[in-house]
DNA sequence: AGATATATTTTTACATTGTCAAGATTTAAT
DNA sequence: ATTAAATCTTGACAATGTAAAAATATATCT
Protein backbone atom coordinates (compact mmCIF):
# COMPACT_ATOMS: atom_id res chain seq x y z
CA UNK A 1 0.00 0.00 0.00
CA UNK A 2 3.50 2.87 -0.07
CA UNK A 3 2.38 4.82 -3.00
CA UNK A 4 6.05 5.38 -3.89
CA UNK A 5 6.80 7.30 -7.05
CA UNK A 6 4.40 9.44 -9.37
CA UNK A 7 2.33 7.71 -11.15
CA UNK A 8 3.08 6.38 -14.56
CA UNK A 9 1.20 6.40 -17.39
CA UNK A 10 -1.08 3.15 -18.59
CA UNK A 11 -1.64 1.72 -22.27
CA UNK A 12 -2.54 5.05 -23.65
CA UNK A 13 -1.50 7.70 -21.54
CA UNK A 14 -3.30 9.92 -19.76
CA UNK A 15 -6.66 9.41 -22.26
CA UNK A 16 -9.24 11.16 -19.84
CA UNK A 17 -7.10 14.54 -20.46
CA UNK A 18 -6.89 13.71 -24.08
CA UNK A 19 -10.51 12.77 -24.16
CA UNK A 20 -11.33 16.27 -22.73
CA UNK A 21 -8.80 17.74 -24.88
CA UNK A 22 -9.97 16.26 -27.93
CA UNK A 23 -13.64 16.98 -27.12
CA UNK A 24 -12.46 20.81 -26.98
CA UNK A 25 -11.21 20.42 -30.12
CA UNK A 26 -14.16 18.85 -31.60
CA UNK A 27 -16.10 21.96 -30.07
CA UNK A 28 -13.71 24.51 -32.33
CA UNK A 29 -14.25 22.47 -35.76
CA UNK A 30 -17.91 21.12 -35.58
CA UNK A 31 -21.15 22.01 -34.41
CA UNK A 32 -22.49 20.98 -31.09
CA UNK A 33 -24.73 18.24 -31.80
CA UNK A 34 -22.16 16.50 -34.07
CA UNK A 35 -19.55 16.47 -31.23
CA UNK A 36 -20.49 12.55 -31.03
CA UNK A 37 -18.83 10.24 -28.17
CA UNK A 38 -17.34 8.11 -30.92
CA UNK A 39 -16.41 10.96 -32.56
CA UNK A 40 -14.09 12.23 -29.50
CA UNK A 41 -12.71 8.69 -29.67
CA UNK A 42 -11.85 8.76 -32.68
CA UNK A 43 -10.15 11.88 -32.85
CA UNK A 44 -8.41 10.55 -29.72
CA UNK A 45 -7.21 7.43 -31.43
CA UNK A 46 -8.95 5.08 -29.41
CA UNK A 47 -11.49 2.25 -30.34
CA UNK A 48 -15.59 3.93 -29.48
CA UNK A 49 -15.85 2.31 -25.71
CA UNK A 50 -12.40 3.15 -24.56
CA UNK A 51 -13.96 6.16 -22.88
CA UNK A 52 -16.27 4.01 -20.80
CA UNK A 53 -13.59 3.92 -18.43
CA UNK A 54 -13.05 7.95 -17.63
CA UNK A 55 -16.53 8.59 -17.96
CA UNK A 56 -19.73 7.01 -17.55
CA UNK A 57 -21.24 8.38 -20.16
CA UNK A 58 -21.03 10.64 -23.19
CA UNK A 59 -23.09 13.17 -20.43
CA UNK A 60 -20.67 12.91 -18.13
CA UNK A 61 -17.95 14.02 -20.64
CA UNK A 62 -19.56 16.48 -22.35
CA UNK A 63 -20.58 18.11 -18.85
CA UNK A 64 -16.44 17.77 -17.79
CA UNK A 65 -15.78 19.97 -21.16
CA UNK A 66 -18.60 22.01 -20.40
CA UNK A 67 -16.47 22.98 -16.98
CA UNK A 68 -13.84 23.75 -18.69
CA UNK A 69 -15.53 25.82 -21.13
CA UNK A 70 -17.13 27.68 -18.14
CA UNK A 71 -13.21 28.58 -16.91
CA UNK A 72 -12.03 29.91 -19.94
CA UNK A 73 -15.15 31.99 -20.84
CA UNK A 74 -14.86 33.27 -16.93
CA UNK A 75 -11.27 34.12 -17.53
CA UNK A 76 -12.52 36.13 -20.47
CA UNK A 77 -14.85 38.23 -18.80
CA UNK A 78 -12.25 39.02 -15.85
CA UNK A 79 -9.44 39.92 -18.39
CA UNK A 80 -11.51 42.02 -20.02
CA UNK A 81 -13.00 43.79 -17.15
CA UNK A 82 -9.87 44.41 -16.16
CA UNK A 83 -8.49 45.78 -19.18
CA UNK A 84 -11.39 48.37 -19.21
CA UNK A 85 -10.05 51.48 -20.15
CA UNK A 86 -11.77 53.44 -17.38
CA UNK A 87 -11.88 51.06 -14.26
CA UNK A 88 -15.71 52.40 -12.73
CA UNK A 89 -17.88 49.89 -13.05
CA UNK A 90 -19.85 50.84 -15.49
CA UNK A 91 -17.23 50.23 -17.91
CA UNK A 92 -16.10 47.00 -16.08
CA UNK A 93 -19.27 45.70 -16.44
CA UNK A 94 -20.14 47.06 -20.19
CA UNK A 95 -16.10 45.19 -20.95
CA UNK A 96 -17.56 42.13 -19.19
CA UNK A 97 -20.59 42.08 -21.76
CA UNK A 98 -18.78 42.86 -24.72
CA UNK A 99 -16.12 39.81 -24.22
CA UNK A 100 -19.37 37.95 -23.15
CA UNK A 101 -20.81 38.44 -26.95
CA UNK A 102 -17.48 38.13 -27.97
CA UNK A 103 -17.07 34.68 -26.40
CA UNK A 104 -20.41 33.80 -27.75
CA UNK A 105 -19.35 34.44 -30.97
CA UNK A 106 -15.99 33.00 -31.54
CA UNK A 107 -16.74 30.09 -29.32
CA UNK A 108 -20.16 29.30 -30.88
CA UNK A 109 -20.39 25.09 -30.27
CA UNK A 110 -19.01 25.50 -26.73
CA UNK A 111 -21.29 28.23 -25.96
CA UNK A 112 -23.86 26.23 -27.08
CA UNK A 113 -22.79 22.82 -25.12
CA UNK A 114 -22.59 25.59 -21.61
CA UNK A 115 -25.80 26.82 -22.28
CA UNK A 116 -27.63 25.10 -24.41
CA UNK A 117 -29.69 21.87 -24.30
CA UNK A 118 -27.13 19.74 -25.84
CA UNK A 119 -29.50 16.67 -23.88
CA UNK A 120 -27.18 14.13 -22.34
CA UNK A 121 -25.67 16.46 -20.52
CA UNK A 122 -24.80 15.97 -16.92
CA UNK A 123 -24.27 18.39 -14.58
CA UNK A 124 -21.26 17.47 -12.94
CA UNK A 125 -19.70 18.52 -9.81
CA UNK A 126 -16.85 20.25 -11.45
CA UNK A 127 -19.66 21.95 -13.90
CA UNK A 128 -21.21 23.28 -11.22
CA UNK A 129 -18.32 25.04 -9.04
CA UNK A 130 -17.24 26.79 -12.96
CA UNK A 131 -20.35 28.05 -13.85
CA UNK A 132 -21.12 28.90 -10.27
CA UNK A 133 -17.67 31.18 -10.60
CA UNK A 134 -18.50 32.74 -13.71
CA UNK A 135 -22.18 33.64 -12.28
CA UNK A 136 -20.56 35.37 -9.26
CA UNK A 137 -18.25 37.14 -11.23
CA UNK A 138 -21.27 39.33 -12.64
CA UNK A 139 -22.58 39.09 -9.61
CA UNK A 140 -19.83 41.02 -8.57
CA UNK A 141 -19.51 43.33 -10.87
CA UNK A 142 -23.52 44.46 -11.02
CA UNK A 143 -23.09 44.91 -7.43
CA UNK A 144 -20.51 47.63 -7.75
CA UNK A 145 -23.00 49.12 -9.66
CA UNK A 146 -27.02 48.53 -8.12
CA UNK A 147 -25.47 47.24 -4.48
CA UNK A 148 -26.07 43.83 -2.87
CA UNK A 149 -29.71 44.07 -2.56
CA UNK A 150 -31.13 44.25 -5.67
CA UNK A 151 -27.56 42.65 -6.65
CA UNK A 152 -28.93 39.10 -8.08
CA UNK A 153 -31.95 40.79 -10.00
CA UNK A 154 -30.22 42.88 -11.50
CA UNK A 155 -27.41 40.18 -12.71
CA UNK A 156 -30.10 38.35 -13.73
CA UNK A 157 -31.19 41.00 -15.87
CA UNK A 158 -28.00 42.03 -16.96
CA UNK A 159 -27.07 38.28 -17.88
CA UNK A 160 -30.23 37.50 -19.55
CA UNK A 161 -29.69 40.49 -21.80
CA UNK A 162 -26.37 39.21 -23.57
CA UNK A 163 -27.24 35.80 -23.29
CA UNK A 164 -30.87 36.19 -25.11
CA UNK A 165 -29.01 38.09 -28.04
CA UNK A 166 -26.09 36.01 -27.88
CA UNK A 167 -28.48 32.76 -28.76
CA UNK A 168 -30.78 34.86 -30.87
CA UNK A 169 -27.55 35.72 -33.44
CA UNK A 170 -26.06 31.97 -32.87
CA UNK A 171 -29.66 30.67 -33.93
CA UNK A 172 -30.02 33.08 -36.77
CA UNK A 173 -32.90 34.82 -35.40
CA UNK A 174 -31.65 38.26 -35.37
CA UNK A 175 -32.53 40.41 -39.01
CA UNK A 176 -29.66 40.69 -40.67
CA UNK A 177 -30.35 44.36 -42.20
CA UNK A 178 -28.69 45.15 -38.50
CA UNK A 179 -25.57 45.97 -38.83
CA UNK A 180 -24.27 43.69 -35.87
CA UNK A 181 -21.42 45.98 -33.86
CA UNK A 182 -23.53 49.04 -33.62
CA UNK A 183 -26.37 47.13 -32.73
CA UNK A 184 -24.79 45.21 -29.61
CA UNK A 185 -23.45 48.26 -28.33
CA UNK A 186 -27.17 50.06 -28.48
CA UNK A 187 -28.28 47.10 -26.35
CA UNK A 188 -25.23 47.32 -23.96
CA UNK A 189 -26.45 50.56 -23.28
CA UNK A 190 -30.09 49.64 -23.16
CA UNK A 191 -28.76 47.03 -20.69
CA UNK A 192 -27.34 49.41 -18.10
CA UNK A 193 -29.67 52.12 -18.38
CA UNK A 194 -32.03 49.41 -17.41
CA UNK A 195 -29.95 48.55 -14.24
CA UNK A 196 -29.62 52.06 -13.02
CA UNK A 197 -33.07 53.97 -14.08
CA UNK A 198 -35.34 51.33 -12.00
CA UNK B 1 -66.51 -0.01 -35.95
CA UNK B 2 -65.98 1.00 -39.08
CA UNK B 3 -69.03 1.78 -40.36
CA UNK B 4 -70.15 4.55 -41.56
CA UNK B 5 -66.85 6.82 -43.00
CA UNK B 6 -66.28 10.50 -44.25
CA UNK B 7 -64.80 11.27 -47.43
CA UNK B 8 -61.24 9.46 -46.44
CA UNK B 9 -59.41 9.71 -49.48
CA UNK B 10 -56.03 7.84 -49.03
CA UNK B 11 -55.19 4.49 -47.14
CA UNK B 12 -55.10 6.46 -44.03
CA UNK B 13 -57.11 9.63 -44.12
CA UNK B 14 -55.20 13.14 -44.14
CA UNK B 15 -51.69 11.92 -42.72
CA UNK B 16 -50.25 15.07 -43.36
CA UNK B 17 -52.20 16.77 -40.59
CA UNK B 18 -52.08 13.97 -38.15
CA UNK B 19 -48.94 13.80 -38.46
CA UNK B 20 -48.28 17.53 -37.59
CA UNK B 21 -50.84 16.90 -34.58
CA UNK B 22 -48.62 14.16 -33.73
CA UNK B 23 -45.18 16.47 -33.37
CA UNK B 24 -47.38 18.74 -31.62
CA UNK B 25 -48.99 16.34 -28.97
CA UNK B 26 -45.45 15.10 -28.34
CA UNK B 27 -43.80 18.36 -27.98
CA UNK B 28 -46.49 18.68 -24.75
CA UNK B 29 -45.33 15.18 -23.80
CA UNK B 30 -41.58 14.36 -23.87
CA UNK B 31 -38.81 16.56 -23.90
CA UNK B 32 -37.38 18.28 -27.60
CA UNK B 33 -34.82 15.91 -29.08
CA UNK B 34 -36.90 13.23 -27.95
CA UNK B 35 -39.43 13.97 -30.85
CA UNK B 36 -38.32 11.37 -33.62
CA UNK B 37 -39.41 10.97 -36.63
CA UNK B 38 -40.89 6.99 -35.62
CA UNK B 39 -41.74 8.67 -32.45
CA UNK B 40 -44.36 11.05 -34.46
CA UNK B 41 -45.16 8.04 -36.47
CA UNK B 42 -45.67 5.91 -34.25
CA UNK B 43 -48.42 8.25 -32.01
CA UNK B 44 -50.05 8.97 -36.20
CA UNK B 45 -49.87 4.95 -36.23
CA UNK B 46 -48.80 4.64 -39.51
CA UNK B 47 -44.87 2.82 -40.46
CA UNK B 48 -41.73 4.79 -39.84
CA UNK B 49 -41.09 5.51 -43.79
CA UNK B 50 -44.65 6.67 -43.79
CA UNK B 51 -44.02 10.64 -43.32
CA UNK B 52 -41.31 10.56 -46.57
CA UNK B 53 -44.46 11.06 -48.78
CA UNK B 54 -45.47 14.31 -46.69
CA UNK B 55 -41.97 15.64 -45.71
CA UNK B 56 -38.86 15.60 -47.27
CA UNK B 57 -37.21 15.31 -43.99
CA UNK B 58 -37.37 15.27 -39.99
CA UNK B 59 -36.04 18.55 -40.82
CA UNK B 60 -38.83 19.54 -43.10
CA UNK B 61 -41.33 18.17 -40.54
CA UNK B 62 -40.35 20.15 -37.48
CA UNK B 63 -39.92 22.84 -39.25
CA UNK B 64 -43.78 22.64 -39.78
CA UNK B 65 -44.21 22.34 -36.50
CA UNK B 66 -42.48 25.15 -35.03
CA UNK B 67 -44.27 27.77 -37.64
CA UNK B 68 -47.21 26.43 -36.10
CA UNK B 69 -45.96 27.19 -32.64
CA UNK B 70 -45.11 30.00 -33.84
CA UNK B 71 -48.67 30.86 -34.53
CA UNK B 72 -50.13 29.92 -31.46
CA UNK B 73 -47.07 32.19 -29.97
CA UNK B 74 -48.38 35.04 -32.17
CA UNK B 75 -51.30 34.86 -30.86
CA UNK B 76 -50.57 34.27 -27.24
CA UNK B 77 -48.84 37.84 -27.62
CA UNK B 78 -51.66 39.54 -29.02
CA UNK B 79 -53.89 38.26 -26.98
CA UNK B 80 -52.18 39.77 -24.02
CA UNK B 81 -51.45 42.88 -25.17
CA UNK B 82 -55.21 43.23 -25.89
CA UNK B 83 -56.39 42.39 -22.43
CA UNK B 84 -53.80 44.81 -20.80
CA UNK B 85 -55.09 46.72 -18.00
CA UNK B 86 -54.56 49.67 -18.69
CA UNK B 87 -53.68 49.84 -22.96
CA UNK B 88 -50.69 52.15 -22.80
CA UNK B 89 -48.07 51.22 -24.74
CA UNK B 90 -45.72 50.53 -21.69
CA UNK B 91 -48.91 48.33 -20.10
CA UNK B 92 -49.07 46.32 -23.23
CA UNK B 93 -45.37 45.69 -23.58
CA UNK B 94 -45.12 44.48 -20.18
CA UNK B 95 -48.69 42.40 -20.79
CA UNK B 96 -46.84 40.49 -24.26
CA UNK B 97 -43.28 40.01 -21.78
CA UNK B 98 -45.48 38.19 -19.17
CA UNK B 99 -47.29 36.24 -21.99
CA UNK B 100 -43.64 35.77 -23.28
CA UNK B 101 -42.47 34.20 -20.53
CA UNK B 102 -45.72 32.33 -19.77
CA UNK B 103 -45.54 30.48 -23.17
CA UNK B 104 -42.35 29.61 -22.83
CA UNK B 105 -42.55 27.73 -19.39
CA UNK B 106 -45.86 26.26 -20.37
CA UNK B 107 -44.63 25.17 -24.04
CA UNK B 108 -41.52 24.17 -22.86
CA UNK B 109 -40.33 21.74 -25.59
CA UNK B 110 -42.58 23.82 -28.60
CA UNK B 111 -40.23 27.06 -27.48
CA UNK B 112 -37.19 25.28 -27.50
CA UNK B 113 -38.29 23.85 -30.89
CA UNK B 114 -38.96 27.18 -31.91
CA UNK B 115 -36.11 28.95 -30.76
CA UNK B 116 -33.35 26.78 -29.71
CA UNK B 117 -31.10 24.52 -32.05
CA UNK B 118 -32.51 21.65 -32.57
CA UNK B 119 -30.57 20.66 -35.27
CA UNK B 120 -32.37 19.26 -38.26
CA UNK B 121 -34.40 21.70 -38.04
CA UNK B 122 -35.63 22.97 -41.86
CA UNK B 123 -36.22 26.78 -41.93
CA UNK B 124 -39.62 26.32 -44.07
CA UNK B 125 -41.61 28.98 -45.90
CA UNK B 126 -44.45 29.06 -43.65
CA UNK B 127 -41.78 28.71 -40.36
CA UNK B 128 -40.14 32.01 -42.00
CA UNK B 129 -43.68 33.75 -42.38
CA UNK B 130 -44.74 33.08 -39.22
CA UNK B 131 -41.84 33.56 -36.98
CA UNK B 132 -41.59 36.73 -38.79
CA UNK B 133 -45.28 37.55 -38.08
CA UNK B 134 -44.05 36.94 -34.39
CA UNK B 135 -41.37 39.61 -34.56
CA UNK B 136 -43.47 41.92 -36.21
CA UNK B 137 -45.93 41.94 -33.47
CA UNK B 138 -43.01 42.99 -30.63
CA UNK B 139 -41.51 45.60 -33.19
CA UNK B 140 -44.89 47.30 -33.61
CA UNK B 141 -45.42 47.38 -29.63
CA UNK B 142 -41.85 48.34 -29.29
CA UNK B 143 -42.46 51.49 -32.09
CA UNK B 144 -45.33 52.82 -29.99
CA UNK B 145 -42.86 53.35 -26.74
CA UNK B 146 -39.42 54.74 -28.50
CA UNK B 147 -40.65 55.95 -32.21
CA UNK B 148 -39.87 54.03 -35.48
CA UNK B 149 -36.28 55.08 -36.00
CA UNK B 150 -34.93 53.26 -32.58
CA UNK B 151 -37.57 50.39 -33.37
CA UNK B 152 -35.60 47.57 -34.31
CA UNK B 153 -32.78 47.72 -31.39
CA UNK B 154 -34.95 48.35 -28.71
CA UNK B 155 -37.40 45.40 -30.43
CA UNK B 156 -33.76 42.99 -29.76
CA UNK B 157 -33.28 44.46 -26.75
CA UNK B 158 -36.74 43.58 -25.78
CA UNK B 159 -36.69 40.23 -27.40
CA UNK B 160 -33.02 39.50 -25.85
CA UNK B 161 -34.43 39.95 -22.35
CA UNK B 162 -37.04 37.83 -21.99
CA UNK B 163 -35.78 35.30 -24.64
CA UNK B 164 -32.41 35.22 -22.29
CA UNK B 165 -34.45 34.88 -19.40
CA UNK B 166 -36.96 32.32 -20.63
CA UNK B 167 -33.51 29.93 -21.81
CA UNK B 168 -31.68 30.55 -18.85
CA UNK B 169 -34.78 29.18 -17.04
CA UNK B 170 -35.18 26.14 -18.85
CA UNK B 171 -31.51 25.08 -19.18
CA UNK B 172 -31.99 25.45 -14.84
CA UNK B 173 -29.20 27.98 -14.51
CA UNK B 174 -31.65 30.55 -12.77
CA UNK B 175 -30.61 30.13 -9.42
CA UNK B 176 -33.51 28.82 -7.52
CA UNK B 177 -33.08 30.59 -4.47
CA UNK B 178 -34.33 33.87 -6.10
CA UNK B 179 -38.80 33.33 -6.06
CA UNK B 180 -39.74 33.38 -9.64
CA UNK B 181 -42.75 35.53 -10.50
CA UNK B 182 -41.15 38.86 -8.04
CA UNK B 183 -38.02 38.01 -10.31
CA UNK B 184 -39.71 38.52 -13.75
CA UNK B 185 -41.37 41.26 -12.87
CA UNK B 186 -38.03 43.29 -11.65
CA UNK B 187 -36.58 42.23 -15.14
CA UNK B 188 -39.12 43.74 -17.00
CA UNK B 189 -39.22 46.95 -15.29
CA UNK B 190 -35.88 47.11 -16.05
CA UNK B 191 -35.81 46.24 -19.96
CA UNK B 192 -38.87 49.22 -19.81
CA UNK B 193 -36.52 51.46 -17.80
CA UNK B 194 -33.89 50.52 -20.60
CA UNK B 195 -35.53 51.33 -23.54
CA UNK B 196 -37.59 54.68 -21.81
CA UNK B 197 -33.73 56.02 -20.71
CA UNK B 198 -31.58 55.67 -23.47
C1' DA C 1 12.08 -13.24 -9.88
C1' DG C 2 7.33 -15.23 -10.95
C1' DA C 3 2.31 -15.42 -9.96
C1' DT C 4 -1.71 -13.11 -9.39
C1' DA C 5 -4.73 -9.26 -9.30
C1' DT C 6 -6.22 -4.91 -11.10
C1' DA C 7 -6.73 -1.38 -14.55
C1' DT C 8 -7.27 -0.21 -19.12
C1' DT C 9 -8.55 -0.94 -23.94
C1' DT C 10 -10.70 -3.60 -27.80
C1' DT C 11 -14.03 -6.47 -29.78
C1' DT C 12 -18.86 -7.79 -30.25
C1' DA C 13 -23.38 -7.05 -29.77
C1' DC C 14 -27.88 -4.64 -29.29
C1' DA C 15 -31.47 -1.19 -29.51
C1' DT C 16 -32.09 3.24 -31.21
C1' DT C 17 -32.21 6.84 -34.93
C1' DG C 18 -32.96 9.02 -40.14
C1' DT C 19 -33.01 7.89 -44.78
C1' DC C 20 -33.39 5.19 -48.88
C1' DA C 21 -35.07 1.57 -52.22
C1' DA C 22 -38.24 -1.83 -53.36
C1' DG C 23 -42.70 -3.86 -52.90
C1' DA C 24 -47.66 -3.69 -51.91
C1' DT C 25 -52.10 -1.41 -51.87
C1' DT C 26 -55.40 1.90 -52.37
C1' DT C 27 -57.27 5.78 -55.10
C1' DA C 28 -57.69 8.29 -59.53
C1' DA C 29 -57.79 8.52 -64.63
C1' DT C 30 -58.65 6.97 -69.00
C1' DA D 1 -62.01 -2.54 -66.62
C1' DT D 2 -57.27 -1.41 -67.25
C1' DT D 3 -53.87 1.46 -66.45
C1' DA D 4 -51.49 5.05 -64.02
C1' DA D 5 -50.50 7.57 -59.95
C1' DA D 6 -50.34 8.36 -55.22
C1' DT D 7 -49.69 6.49 -50.71
C1' DC D 8 -48.12 3.30 -47.24
C1' DT D 9 -45.23 -0.88 -45.57
C1' DT D 10 -41.28 -3.69 -45.43
C1' DG D 11 -36.56 -4.32 -45.28
C1' DA D 12 -32.04 -2.53 -45.38
C1' DC D 13 -28.12 0.60 -44.29
C1' DA D 14 -24.96 3.52 -41.66
C1' DA D 15 -24.82 6.11 -37.57
C1' DT D 16 -25.32 6.57 -32.46
C1' DG D 17 -24.77 5.31 -27.01
C1' DT D 18 -24.32 1.69 -24.00
C1' DA D 19 -23.21 -2.84 -22.15
C1' DA D 20 -20.72 -7.29 -21.62
C1' DA D 21 -17.01 -10.19 -22.75
C1' DA D 22 -12.42 -10.83 -24.29
C1' DA D 23 -7.72 -9.21 -24.56
C1' DT D 24 -3.78 -6.81 -22.89
C1' DA D 25 -0.93 -4.04 -20.20
C1' DT D 26 0.36 -2.51 -15.53
C1' DA D 27 0.64 -3.08 -10.55
C1' DT D 28 1.03 -5.79 -6.37
C1' DC D 29 2.47 -9.53 -3.51
C1' DT D 30 5.02 -13.25 -1.87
Amino acid sequence: MTESESPKPYHHGHLREQLLAAGEQALGEMPVEQVSLREIARRAGVSHAAPKHHFPSLGHLLGEVAARGYTRFAGALAAAADAAPDQSPQSRLLAMGRAYLRFAESNAAAYQLMFGQREPMVMTPNLITASYAAWSQLLEAVTAIVGSARAQGAALHVWSSVHGLSTLKLSGRVPPEMPGHNLEEQMLQMMLAGLENQ
